[in-house]
DNA sequence: TAGGCCATCTGGTCCT
DNA sequence: AGGACCAGATGGCCTA
């Protein structure tokens, strides 16, 4: 925790009473401030939390960073959403269908997890396995 | 010890 | 004026 908090210093040997004033509200309106992002990074952080337990982390004992945790989240949607359209065209009975496609997501995501700590720092988008076709999920329609 | 990740502080900008 | 959001700076903790 760092805290390099407004100190008041010289304390006026002219004591001008209105420059105080100024200054305190001034500091009091800075740690409020402080406050107010304190609280908002955590409920950031919550949010990312949420997210973690959502997202597939198959294989790792260790939590998932930010950054990951973003990256995870856009393939795992990419994936189901891929699933949702193949399911549209596809003739097989949709049950059975969707079983196959999740078995098979399971093991995507479970590679995707090796892959991240396997392969030092280049975490490419273009690298998951759960590849990113954008102009396939027919958003625009 | 270097590098990655994170929490916090801070000043700036935009919005209400 | 005050709050929300953002990005940069800084320092602590952890791991390879």
């Amino acid at each position: 925790m760092k805290s390099c908090s407004p100190c008041s210093s010289d304390s006026g040997s002219e004591s001008d009473s209105k420059g105080n004033d100024k200054f305190e509200t001034a500091a009091r309106r800075r740690m409020a401030a402080n406050a107010r992002e304190r609280k908002r990074m955590q409920g950031l952080n919550t949010a990312f939390d949420c997210l973690r337990k959502v997202v597939p982390q198959w294989g790792q004992d260790k939590k998932l960073s930010k950054y990951e945790t973003l990256q995870m989240a856009l393939s795992y949607i990419m994936a189901l959403n891929r699933i949702l359209t193949d399911t549209r065209k596809n003739n097989t009975p949709r049950r059975q269908w969707l079983d196959l496609q999740f078995d098979s997501l399971q093991s995507e995501a479970y590679s995707l997890g090796c892959l991240m700590y396997d392969s030092p720092g280049e975490s490419d988008l273009a690298q998951l396995p759960f590849t990113c076709h954008f102009e396939g999920f027919g958003l625009s329609s």
